[in-house]
DNA sequence: CCCATTTATCTTGATATCAAGACAACTCTC
DNA sequence: GAGAGTTGTCTTGATATCAAGATAAATGGG
């Protein structure tokens, strides 16, 4: 069983034998995984007409819970862009309709956005079709293999925190 | 031992406990680690002054051995961008002297991009860089643990083939 | 051999993003 | 409570990317 890293090891090897490219077999495989995952995401959500960056901010807001508001520098480190970005991002999706700007009551500097109803139903659907997609993604994966992966996972991440 | 994802898995669950989060826990961590190795890399080729773009294009062309030279065509698929950013790409690799453009002798429409000298230094200095990087973040993880995450890995590429 | 189709590359116009800066309001120290 | 520094949001200008179209050369069926 051969994928595409195979063959990008495979070429480097030739080029460059001299090399240990163990971790090019696993970050590689992370790479184009999350690049995969990105179109599969991008299919599952335009059938409810939502953009990767808007389901980004969208749920970042339904997860909040609560009156569904963060303030936009919230919202800038749950998704790791700048402030222009997120301004630009607020902007359009208070035109759809899906978010409101209102005034922060504790910081007249502040502002919080809120998920209006249409913005709630659009990402709640968004994320049922999201889970459902990778649901399909993982069938292949017996459930201990699911686990081990996720321990895997996690440990991979803690030296980059 | 808890990790962002296992935050991110909690609020959803507070929110939506009807849905069985297991594949949110896989690609979530996917998604992290891809955008984290992003800054990695980035980190890695500033030392020689390399773009994450630039190294995808040069690397393919290293990869390629022999003469170094692909057509733009093949580097676009080998990249997954557009004609139109391989252009200007290739325009700006030119400019740095990393690359150059000679005709394709079999087909007058074509080109080849070629490595100069000064590309491949570049390429393989940071692709060094790269895999020194990368096997530092690997550091935490035993022999049998590597093994048994790249088989994982690449049985979960196979389903988006 | 000719014409329609396909292929290879480049160009154009629009857009999302970022970096840097502006501005107002908040906070903390004295 | 006054001034310095910090924080929160928005604005501006530059740029990399994409989608769509243009152009030119190759290909293949009749």
């Amino acid at each position: 069983m051969r994928d595409e890293v195979d063959e990008l090891v495979d070429a480097w090897n030739r080029e460059r034998s001299d090399l240990d490219l163990t971790p090019v077999e696993v970050f590689s495989r992370i790479s184009r995984l999350s690049r995969l995952l990105d179109l599969a995401r991008r299919k599952a959500f335009s059938q409810y007409g939502i953009e990767l960056w808007e389901f980004d901010v969208l749920a970042a807001l339904r997860r909040a819970g609560g009156g569904y508001e963060l303030s936009p520098g919230k919202l800038i480190r749950e998704t790791l862009v700048t402030s222009g970005t997120m301004t630009n991002r607020i902007d359009r999706l208070t035109a759809r309709g899906f978010v409101e700007r209102l005034p922060d009551p504790h910081d007249r500097r502040g502002v919080l956005v809120k998920l209006t109803l249409e913005g709630r139903a659009a990402v709640d659907g968004a994320f049922e079709a999201l889970v459902d997609a990778e649901r399909e993604l993982l069938a292949e994966l017996p459930t201990g293999d699911r686990t081990q992966l996720v321990e895997l996972l996690r440990r991979l991440m803690t030296p980059f925190a």
